[in-house]
DNA sequence: CTGCATGCAAACCCTTTGCATTGGG
DNA sequence: CCCAATGCAAAGGGTTTGCATGCAG
């Protein structure tokens, strides 16, 4: 497995090393671009690398997410969900999530308005509460149509 | 510590009882109705009640959720808060979190235009996506006054 | 070579659960 | 009286860390 030349600069750039278990990690990031679970990467990995362990997992989360490569999210079902940023960037997209069964439903309607009132709304409270914004989460709580 | 009539009676309602940790722990976020976590709570109640358990506090904290008394809040630290729901009601806000400190900033302001906008988009999601939508959260990540 | 990165297992932290006991209605 | 509610301690589940080893640069 070889990473795209940009991919190593930027691991250069900032001082780490672009590993295969890295690489790996990135891989199942660019097959399934979805709020991805650190067991659910793990097991992933896991079919073609089974010598990468969980603790490399969850110290390369944390890596790409300091980088900017992968948002993580909180869902409140009491594990951390990770995605690609450049999937976010790409398709801007927020949470419903349904309280009784925990399946995610991404929604990407009605973006121009949300991205301009947010866009509104970050300016107003940064200027007011001092507050540097880097990134906004909005999240939907209910019932799904299977269980409602 | 007696508490009012309708507390009361909400708790028969819902078939439970309004023992006196329940009663305490209620006293607490009375007292202070911002985010607190479980052991906030726990260390609060703990001074006047020395004998009520952590573990009473989470069912506690459980069953107010459930009843709609307090809401449960996970702003991606590891652990949930929780708030008095009658605060957020008669106050709604957000929050802005920062990154490095943790700290959380309550807002409250340009309401006006961010529950109109929500409204519009909970009524449009609702339908597309054949989705009850009970309840949001919006939240803002960065850095406060302190830490950029 | 040098030291960042990894694997493994143990440790950690928050939260939940089992079980005997208590106490509210 | 009865059974929901509690306290205590142990277990659970996700995440982090210590340490010896391995590997990228």
């Amino acid at each position: 497995m070889v990473g795209p030349p940009w991919l190593y600069d930027r691991f250069r750039n900032a001082g780490f090393r672009l590993t295969l278990p890295r690489q790996a990690i990135l891989n199942v990031f660019a097959k399934n671009p979805k709020h991805l679970s650190a067991e659910e990467i793990f097991l992933s990995v896991h079919k073609n690398y089974p010598g990468i362990g969980l603790a490399t997992v969850y110290r390369t989360l944390d890596l790409l997410t300091q980088m900017g490569l992968i948002f993580k999210f909180d869902f409140g079902d009491g594990r951390s969900r990770y995605e690609l940023a450049s999937e976010t960037a790409k398709q801007h997209h927020h949470h419903l999530i349904c309280t009784r069964c925990s399946r995610i439903i991404d929604y990407s309607d009605f973006m121009e308005e949300e991205i301009e009132f947010v866009k509104g709304l970050e300016t107003k409270l940064s200027k007011k509460h001092k507050f540097k914004i880097n990134s906004h989460q909005i999240h939907f709580y209910g019932l799904c149509e299977r269980c409602r």
